[in-house]
DNA sequence: CGTTTGCTTGAGGCTGTTCAATACCGGTGG
DNA sequence: CCACCGGTATTGAACAGCCTCAAGCAAACG
């Protein structure tokens, strides 16, 4: 919960060239310096804390540096459905401006380092710097097109297809790149109800469907990191549009 | 299918105040000039045509002038998902740039009226007018808010409560108000197989939903009439999140 | 080490699907 | 005006997928 007003700032972190953040079409020194000069001090999260809670004013859009965190939207009931796991290099907690409160929560996975920056700060900058509208303007249209394949995904999908899906996103996103390498043990830090509430399944039949990948050979997950054996059969099950391998690829 | 190169244009159509389109930003008479010179002759589309079909080329962005329109997503095996039912003032067919092809198809429910704008003109309109950004970026933040409660709705809510949503979800769009009002019989084309590809559900299923809302006294649908019998229930039957509701009522 | 958290497995039940048969509505052509 | 027709709605019965509940285990952590 610290802060850390010091590096890594945007410059270093958000920047690889697989998961390009808010700073990719900021090239020149002075759009970047005043990127950095909007920012807040970054804050390192421990596992398990929130970036900002369902229900809480909307103030930043964040940029997340470094770490894993789960964008999920939770119900009265107490069940709750993750949206979305994101990567270094995502910018989230934009929002409509009708919304003042956040209709969603943020959660930090692992260790995290996240860079707040002032809503109306981003903005200014906006104006400032045309580029970092065509920037927002892509990372939306993603995360559109990412929410729809999700949609058809929960509609529609059997519960083994689900799970597949979810593995062969992370993998790509992970690797930056299609078809994914096999029989590299790639570190994932999710729990079985992690993965449930992801997948809209319950945990203990996401055993069963990892189970089954594992005997099929197909994948296997256990202790924290995530093993490919078999893409091609991965990808038969998963079956995703063709146009989404090439956006998570390039988009971590 | 035929063109219409005069009226009605983007100016009366799409600017009613509950369904603000493109145009809202452009009150200025040359940038709505600029906007009207940047479109295509408007097409008139006959019920069940497609507006662009999943994996052609993205060549144009849409802007909805009158009638509905279906966002759906098809699966190999033929189940589909629809992601959204568009009403007159949506803008779509936006996507990143390495998405050449459309994963999504457009098809019209009723005789429905399209404005297409070329992809890049709609880029040299921007900047031109910074408004313009402004305002898409609205319209993407919007459309990622409705796409993560959709996501939760098929993952984590019961039958009765996805048909209860999406009827809520209708009234509160068409109404442009929250709660929407009791016992008006409102058009809405859609079939079972239509809701039920919107929820995730078989049509038969649908029918047995809607069924019960009837008994129930909460709402009824028939004959392409939906007629609002009890806002109160329908609301604590479809639970939606307080942000929503004023997103609902304010586009369309 | 003890405690906690997450994983695993099984048995039984509920929700929603599948399949099939019938009724309905709107449009068409005689 | 009426018979016909295709698509849609409705209903029921059997089935399957996934959930619930419960117990036992493994692994992580203080």
């Amino acid at each position: 919960m610290g802060c850390d007003p010091s590096p890594p700032g945007l410059r270093c972190a958000t920047c690889p060239a697989r998961a390009p953040g808010l700073c990719a079409p900021m090239r020149g020194p002075e759009a970047l310096a005043a990127l950095e000069a909007a920012r807040r001090p970054a804050l390192a999260l421990p596992p398990g804390a929130a970036v900002f809670r369902q229900g809480e004013a909307c103030r930043d859009v964040f940029i997340l540096v470094a770490g894993w965190v789960a964008l999920a939207q939770a119900l009265p009931d107490g069940r709750r459905q993750v949206l979305r796991f994101l990567l270094p290099g995502a910018i989230f907690g934009l929002h409509p401006e009708e919304q003042a409160n956040h209709a969603l929560g943020a959660e930090a996975l692992t260790a995290a380092l996240v860079c707040p920056i002032p809503a109306e700060r981003l903005a200014a900058l906006r104006h400032a710097w045309p580029a970092l509208d065509d920037r927002l303007l892509w990372c939306l249209e993603r995360d559109v097109a990412f929410a729809a394949e999700q949609v058809t995904t929960l509609g529609q999908r059997p519960a083994l297809a689900r799970v597949a899906h979810l593995l062969l996103e992370l993998l790509v996103r992970l690797g930056g790149r299609h078809p994914p390498a096999e029989g590299v043990a790639v570190p994932v830090p999710l729990t079985h109800r992690l993965i449930g509430d992801a997948t809209g399944l319950t945990p203990e039949h996401v055993t069963r469907m990892l189970r089954r990948l594992r005997q099929d050979g197909v994948a296997r997950i256990s202790r924290g990191r995530l093993t490919l054996l078999d893409a091609a059969r991965l990808v038969a099950l998963a079956d995703p549009p063709a146009e989404l391998l090439a956006l998570w690829a390039a988009s971590g």
